[in-house]
DNA sequence: ATATATCGGACTGTTTCAGTCTTGTATGCT
DNA sequence: AGCATACAAGACTGAAACAGTCCGATATAT
């Protein structure tokens, strides 16, 4: 369906959230707010953790930040840090073998639409959701 | 994933298959050349057919030929032909209605990445696969 | 201590995807 | 006329991905 996973869509959400206050917003705060799972959204915010993108304070009067400026965080990067893998066609992918390798008539040109639609994705930043 | 289904990837390369032929191919031909599942490949190039794409001669030496010049086939048509659903996030499709709609905060964004998504993919046809 | 929050993994139902199978229809060839 | 070829069309299946839930653990401010 060449569709956003509902991860990097709340993933999305959830760092607006966090661009637009600027502070600490716990996980029940930004699910609420905005009609996102919990539990869901809790991974969602883990995994960007991990990538370094925000940062975290446990216990109470906890929640999460960013850690870096809105217009440093592009979707590629929250789309990689979301999705397992991230390429139009097996082709284009790092992590795969093609499956119809030799026969493989499209790579080229696919490779090259691929490196488009990435530095698209990678102009937009989340300083442009605000 | 962020995928083109293998329906799109198969029809790429029939279509890039009967541009570098010119004349009438049959399915078996195709799937057996580009090693590619026959029955999928055939429900595919039905679907090719009924958008217009191309045309098709029953009986015995019958088969598919191109009805457009191949640089009138832009990679934006074999997607809306060939699969149901062509958004980025549900908020940005036209047929459903977005399940969080007055909390959606990210749609004005999002539909303006999509646009400029579509018209890349469509600035990509057939002929630049040759 | 305890209430608040993140951390992390297991688990489940639903949907989508890729591929197969079967039956029917049209048509060129002998 | 009969047959082999090739498209037409829809039902069906197994596997994978997705979205969402649940549970127990850890950290920390008050």
């Amino acid at each position: 369906m060449l569709r956003l996973s509902k991860k990097v869509e709340y993933g999305l959400v959830a760092l607006q959230h966090l661009a637009k206050r600027g502070g600490v917003s716990t996980v029940r705060e930004i699910s609420d707010e905005n009609g996102i799972s919990y539990d869901l959204l809790a991974k969602i915010l883990q995994e960007l953790k991990r990538n370094g993108m925000i940062c975290s304070y446990q216990g109470v009067r906890g929640g999460y930040t960013l850690m870096l400026a809105p217009q440093e965080i592009s979707i590629t990067r929250v789309v990689d840090a979301l999705e397992t893998d991230n390429s139009l066609t097996e082709c284009t992918s790092s992590s795969e073998c093609c499956s119809r390798e030799e026969a493989c008539t499209i790579k080229g040109p696919m490779r090259e639409l691929q490196t488009a639609m990435s530095s698209l994705m990678n102009s937009v930043t989340i300083a442009q959701l605000l």
